[in-house]
DNA sequence: CTGAAAGCGCTTACAG
DNA sequence: CTGAAAGCGCTTACAG
């Protein structure tokens, strides 16, 4: 029954040269009718323009661009879609360009080298006019490949190569924040529980709540952060281990939200109040675990969405002739909600 | 400083002219050359393979899309990106393209018709092959606003019309399939409690779930279907106000897995042990928050990569003529975990 | 103010 | 087996 019909939507769609046949003019006026060209009659612009409506005439950006030697396009690479951290860097890359005249191929590499740089030649055969990579999780990682004739901006995760351009959030500053934040709150003894240590930004996050205790003269709770993975189940592992090493501890600072929960359940079977008794805060600020959470967690936020619009403009930058470079951090910061609350 | 050595780039890409010349034939037969076309001598092939090699040449594909009327490329438009449902259905997508020679324009119309329709608009002007439209809710939603003369599939969320192309998941299905797990596991005295009641597909499950029920010559524990939100909270108090009504339920069929999260945490609460006293499942298989749930949780997975993929597939089959319209719903499974064992 | 012509990079009949 | 020519749909100098 099917394919009878032919390839679908085969009626071909109109051109320039319909709507200035419909308007009687050649195809250079009415080309230059719709682009807003002076040197037209406005009698005759108008003329065109409803033919243009009439025939519901959209300009084939295919040819515009084979003339322009620019698409309007831009390819967006991620290493791994099924990861909810390049999401949202996604989000803000999309949302930056979709505003404009720029439309987004969208490249899942999987992880795997091979498959990126199929994509990398797939897009540049496309003309794309910059890429946008996104990596899987915050480490720095190897350039792309293959030589690319056009800009790259890295983002989330930085280029190994200091001259590539690098959008990435600061991990030292929200790790700073966090304890910062703790301390504001009138806690002491604060502890850190972080995820898998394999993770270079888990000790960047590490090394700015390190700087803020410094500051306020404190010394880390349990005797040094706890590495694990970045679980629930560590969570509540390391948070039994911490309370029998350090049972005064008021505070504890979690390497990302999901640790938190499992934290915020084993202080609960403790039968440790939070805030009163311990102050709980998070990282990554993943809504539906945090606004979920008994109490409601804390959660220091790493503006990933925004990170994603600035790698657009980095790009937009790029491909208009800045040659900026370097790894560029982005601030963090803390969303405050029922786990952490000032002592009183 | 920056934008004074001009566009980046824009070093001219090498032409089929250019490997022409170097391989020393017309650019006619460097272009059946490279494509394969028969009638060329096996000697001059390989020069002209070994010229592009050479000056790494990648085919213009604007140009050649121009000449073909197909631009090979698909757009994919979601109404959410930041809803979780969408993107797996996306990467079923993306990877059932990406293998092959088409790429993906992704679009997110945050919801608003408006920004859908401009979206639509801008990928009609890049001529796309085809369109796929991910919903937000798995609720029907009316068609795209303008006639698009190439074909289109709506997945997860199907077109209020039935004369489109649908992918949908099989809700009452999988409800049925919930309980249906849930009597295997010698349960007799099942409740359900279920999200948002403004969710069709909610209202599918709790129908499959009755058919399996009566199948059973069973009734529903509770009274009746418990609604409320898709939260961890609503979870908590529908389950408190479960027990007190229906003390012994032995199983609980949740709507979604962030309401069995509540389920199992109001259980332990109330000291009923999991899957001892009472069995739970869930709905979506969010691995995120299943595994990491005290037991494990055992959910409805409802196969939205394969969703994806099998839109894929149908817009290919669509693009290359095929006629056949209307909903599709693709089967869930049970994916087993702690939270549910046999009775013995 | 308007239009004929060249050209973006490629592919495909059509001659030779 | 190879190449000259036409053409995909558009824009932009260049004449008129």
């Amino acid at each position: 029954m099917a394919s009878q019909a032919g390839p679908a939507g085969a009626s071909k769609a109109t051109t320039l040269t319909d709507v200035a046949r419909l308007a009687g003019v050649s195809i250079a006026t009415a080309s230059k009718a719709l682009n807003g060209r002076a040197q037209v009659k406005a009698e005759t612009r108008a003329r065109v323009i409803d033919a243009a409506e009439r025939l519901q005439f959209s300009p084939n950006a295919l040819a515009r661009g084979l003339l322009a030697g620019r698409s309007g396009t831009v390819g967006l690479i991620t290493s791994d879609l099924e990861g909810r951290f390049s999401i949202p860097v996604l989000m803000g890359a999309e949302d930056a360009f979709g505003s404009g005249q720029t439309s987004v191929f969208l490249c899942d590499a999987r992880g795997d080298a091979i498959r990126e740089q199929h994509h990398v030649r797939a897009l540049l055969s496309r003309r794309v006019d910059g890429l946008i990579v996104v990596g899987a999780r915050p480490d720095p990682r190897p350039p792309l490949a293959a030589e690319v004739p056009i800009p790259v901006v890295y983002a989330y995760a930085p280029s190994e190569d200091p001259g590539d351009v690098s959008i990435v959030s600061d991990n030292v500053g929200g790790g700073r924040m966090a304890v910062e934040h703790l301390v504001a709150c009138g806690r002491q003894r604060i502890a850190h529980i972080s995820g898998d240590p394999t993770y270079g930004a888990a000790h960047d996050r590490e090394r700015g709540a390190l700087e803020a205790l410094g500051e306020a003269g404190l010394a880390l709770a349990g005797g040094r952060a706890y590495y694990g993975s970045w679980s629930e189940a560590w969570g509540r592992g390391a948070t039994r281990m911490l309370l029998e090493r350090d049972p005064d501890v008021d505070a504890i600072f979690a390497g990302s939200d999901q640790i938190a929960r499992g934290v915020l359940d084993a202080l609960h079977e403790a039968g440790r109040d939070v805030p009163g008794d311990v102050a709980v805060i998070g990282f990554d600020n993943w809504e539906v675990l945090a606004t979920n959470a008994r109490p409601p967690l804390t959660s220091v936020d790493i503006n990933l969405e925004h990170l994603g619009r600035v790698a657009a403009q980095r790009l937009f930058a790029a491909i208009d002739g800045s040659t900026r470079s370097g790894t560029e951090s982005l601030p963090c910061r803390v969303v405050a909600r029922g786990s952490t609350t000032p002592l009183d």
